[in-house]
DNA sequence: TAGATTGTTAATCGATTAACAATC
DNA sequence: TAGATTGTTAATCGATTAACAATC
């Protein structure tokens, strides 16, 4: 029941997380704040003050055990629970997102794909049959689905979320270029490629300066 | 030469920039930070702050020339010059990227992509041939290269960007799963989807929060 | 001119860092 | 026990919001 706490620290779990597996996977068995701080580049105090808004992970003296660490981390971003997606456009990005195998040991997994292009009807991903978009209401009422993939164009990924809300799914994975309005208990994560890469160009700027005055 | 601009304000401009581009598209030709404020659900002191840190771009009784505003941004965000952009490891995603069409209006032009894997070689996406990774050597000193795309695994990601960073290009587009560890001058901007898609659940889980004690 | 809205300074709020007592 | 390192409080730093004089 954990509320508030501030979207600086979420972003940095799933950070965590990562190198938790990593230390794990070279059979380090326990790491203090202070080595963690060196590797991860982050002051050790972030990290214990980011661990302790969701309690007390560590024993003084000792530091933090990993696998534990790891496994609560794990369960904080609700890793311990099964997630169901469907990818709505199934284009280039949608077929990468289908495609990737690396989602299903950290729990989520793909169980429908939907497009509007006929061409595609039948053909399927991972065993997975890409469906119409007309078929997509059936579909929800008999599945269990978590999260809506939007990877269509932003003309298009308005109407698909409308869509998917009205089915009652309340999380979407959203990768088309607009912010949806959504209401308050729906979940909304963007993935703006083209932003990502302004930013990268604002900085390439910013380091190499043509003849800016 | 403007320096030490916050990274929030830096993550923000590229919404600004969509939103400035939907008005320009709808005709509008002036705006009010009130107005910008509502639609965006920002507040407008922060939208004044934001742009006062890189100039003066409005008028006291009147607001902010749209096209104009939209403009200043774009070569804030270096998107008045040309990007090229290489795509190391054409997997599905780094397919995906390819294909992507929306980038080259924003300047961002694929140039180059290259793999391991010998059953892609001469295979072309958007007329551009798959070339094996042991021409890009040979590609880097021939090619003016911006921007690397890293879409491969996380193992291989380090010494592909080790690679280029040794011809010197200074811009990495990181999709790997590794944390890139690089000289002062290069930068790296990072799109970790399993970071998203985590930070997804955890919205969920605290949202829909199932019998957590 | 009167009204609107910016640019900018000051006030508040929140996040990061430092310090240290608690304790393993 | 002595040493190490956490959990947590206090201090600092930075980012956001509010307020308002400047000015178009």
């Amino acid at each position: 029941m954990q509320n508030g706490i501030s979207s600086a620290v979420i972003r940095r779990m799933p950070r965590y997380y990562r190198y938790l597996e990593e230390l794990l996977d070279n059979g380090v068995d326990r790491i203090s704040s202070g080595d963690l701080s060196k590797s991860m580049h982050i002051t050790a105090s972030q990290i214990r003050q980011d661990l302790n808004n969701f309690g007390g992970f560590g024993q003084q003296g000792y530091g933090y055990n990993v696998k534990y660490l790891h496994d609560e981390i794990g369960k904080i971003l609700g890793l311990d629970q099964r997630h169901n997606i469907i990818v709505i456009g199934v284009g280039n990005l949608g077929q990468a997102i289908s495609n990737y195998v690396n989602f299903d040991p950290l729990g989520f997994h793909m169980v429908g794909l939907f497009d509007v292009n006929p061409a595609l009807k039948g053909k399927e991903i991972r065993d997975i049959p890409i469906r119409m978009i007309d078929e997509l209401p059936e579909f929800l009422e008999n599945h269990q689905v978590d999260i809506a993939a939007l990877t269509l164009p932003k003309e298009k990924a308005k109407e698909a979320a409308d869509l998917v809300l009205s089915f009652g799914v309340k999380a979407i994975w959203n990768f088309a270029l607009v912010d949806l309005d959504v209401p308050d208990d729906v979940v909304v994560e963007n993935v703006h490629l083209s932003d990502s890469l302004m930013r990268l160009s604002y900085d390439i700027s910013r380091k190499n300066p043509k003849e800016d005055s």
